[in-house]
RNA sequence: GUGAGUGUAGCUCAACGGCAGAGCUCUGGUUUGUGGUACCAGUGGUUGCGGGUUCAAAUCCCGUCGCUCACCCCA
């Protein structure tokens, strides 16, 4: 039966061979680090209730407004697929009696978020995030461990010219008292703003400082920052993280103007860029405090912070500076044969060598000796094992090196053990 | 959701109203069992899909879907 041919849904992608290198090496090396300072893995469900996002991410949110995939069960249940991680680790932590644990609990997960918006470069509809959560503590020394975990994967993945922004939007407190002086800042500078930023004035005067148009910079320039009017307790706690930092010696800068997308965000907000070849600046990832996120979502009151990074972004970065060639597969040993009786030897011969973890590469489909070797060739193999009509009745392997071109017959129960010798 | 551009072989592209092509890849061959080169041959397309104009459409027009870019926002 003919078909209309079936092509991936919009902003969504296959990740396949070459990319799959890169891939790998990210979430691995991730995990490595995550693992070194004590981080466990969540995998929590891709569905999740509804109103958890809503009311974790904010309802004002853009994400809220219409960036969930929504569905509805046959049951009944309005089910979203997530938008981002936290709102399910909190959930997690909640469900789980996770504050019964030795705190802070410190948490992380890779895996697949959804946003229905339209694809742009290095946007899609799913794409992949790393994030870590550490809950139960309140301290700054927390949140520069956070931002120099995040900065170790970096340098482990040989990222170079990161730069790390940060900044502190304040708690309850000292956020709201700055929002009123900031409205009433924009409505006094009302005519000289651009439409999108009259309506922000309204309905979320923070995004100010994400207008790009240049109409708004001045205004942007001067108007009161969040972190001159910071309560005494959000400025201490600001004030100890950058020490830290310092001490750790991170590549970090204050940007006054820092604000992100999500509401559930207290004190210490931060951001990590690449700087691209044209000198473009790409952004990798970011996060922040959340203190009162928790006990939003049904819980007791928990201070946390967390953050996440997008895989393809970072694959972006690493392909910008070529750094692929760190990331080719190790050598492999060919096994060419010729023959039925060959290939059904070269069979049995591949367990004996996966036993003795050597990879192998083959093309028992093939008969052609030199198209066999022309690939060994091609693959950059050190050894191949060639089993012949001839050696195969009598039980024996070619062993060829690639480099030099001597070969010597051994008998096939002595091959692994040539091989591993080099 | 708004605006602009763009879809031709697996990939990069050519043909721009008149027979749908090249390079790379892939498969095989260059005497029978030994190497990334070279040479030769072959596979592969209802030109994204649907309609319209025309003697004739990959080419012009309309619609639709995908992709790209910008906005919104973010990873």
């Amino acid at each position: 039966m003919k078909k209309a041919k079936f092509q991936k849904p919009t902003g969504m992608h296959d990740i396949i061979f070459g990319d799959q290198r890169y891939f790998r090496s990210i979430i691995n090396i991730a995990e490595n680090i995550f693992n070194y300072y004590g981080f466990s893995r969540i995998d929590t469900p891709l569905l999740e209730d509804e109103d958890l996002f809503l009311k974790g991410v904010g309802e004002a949110t853009d994400i809220s407004e219409k960036e969930m995939y929504t569905l509805k069960t046959k049951g009944g249940d309005r089910l979203a697929l997530r938008p981002e991680g936290t709102a399910s680790v909190v959930r997690s932590y909640i469900e789980q009696g996770m504050a019964n644990r030795p705190q802070p609990v410190k948490l992380y997960y890779v895996g697949p978020f959804f946003r229905y918006e339209r694809p742009q470069a290095g946007r899609y509809r799913q794409f992949w995030q790393f994030g870590l959560e550490s809950l139960g503590d309140a301290s700054p020394v927390i949140d520069a461990q956070v931002i120099n975990v995040l900065y170790a994967i970096l340098m482990d993945l040989k990222l170079k010219n990161i730069s790390i922004e940060i900044n502190s939007i304040g708690d309850k407190e000292c956020r709201n008292s700055y929002k009123k002086m900031l409205v009433k800042y924009l409505k006094s500078k009302s005519s000289s703003l651009c439409s999108d930023c009259k309506r922000r004035t309204k309905d979320n005067p923070l995004r100010f400082f994400d207008c790009k148009d240049p109409k708004c910079q001045a205004v942007k320039a001067e108007a009161p920052k969040i972190i001159d009017n910071l309560c005494e307790d959000c400025h201490a706690h600001f004030k100890q993280t950058l020490e830290y930092l310092d001490e750790l010696e991170l590549p970090y800068q204050i940007n006054p103007c820092l604000v992100r997308g999500l509401d559930y965000y207290t004190k210490t907000v931060f951001e990590f860029f690449v700087t691209t070849k044209e000198e473009k600046s790409l952004a990798l990832g970011g996060g922040g405090r959340y203190d009162y996120l928790v006990k939003l979502l049904g819980g007791k009151e928990t201070p946390a912070i967390g953050a996440a990074f997008g895989i393809e972004r970072i694959m972006q970065a690493m392909k910008d500076i070529n750094l692929v060639d760190g990331f080719k597969p190790k050598d492999r040993v060919f096994l060419a044969q010729i023959g039925s009786l060959a290939k059904s030897k070269s069979l049995v011969l591949m367990e004996s060598l996966r036993k003795a973890k050597i990879p192998v590469v083959e093309s028992l489909g093939k008969d052609s000796l030199k198209i066999q070797m022309a690939k060994a060739s091609r693959i950059g193999s050190k050894f191949i094992i060639i089993i012949g009509q001839k050696e195969a009745i009598e039980n024996l392997a070619i062993i060829k090196n690639m480099e030099t071109g001597r070969q010597e017959t051994v008998p096939l129960d002595q091959v692994v053990a040539k091989i591993k010798k080099g």
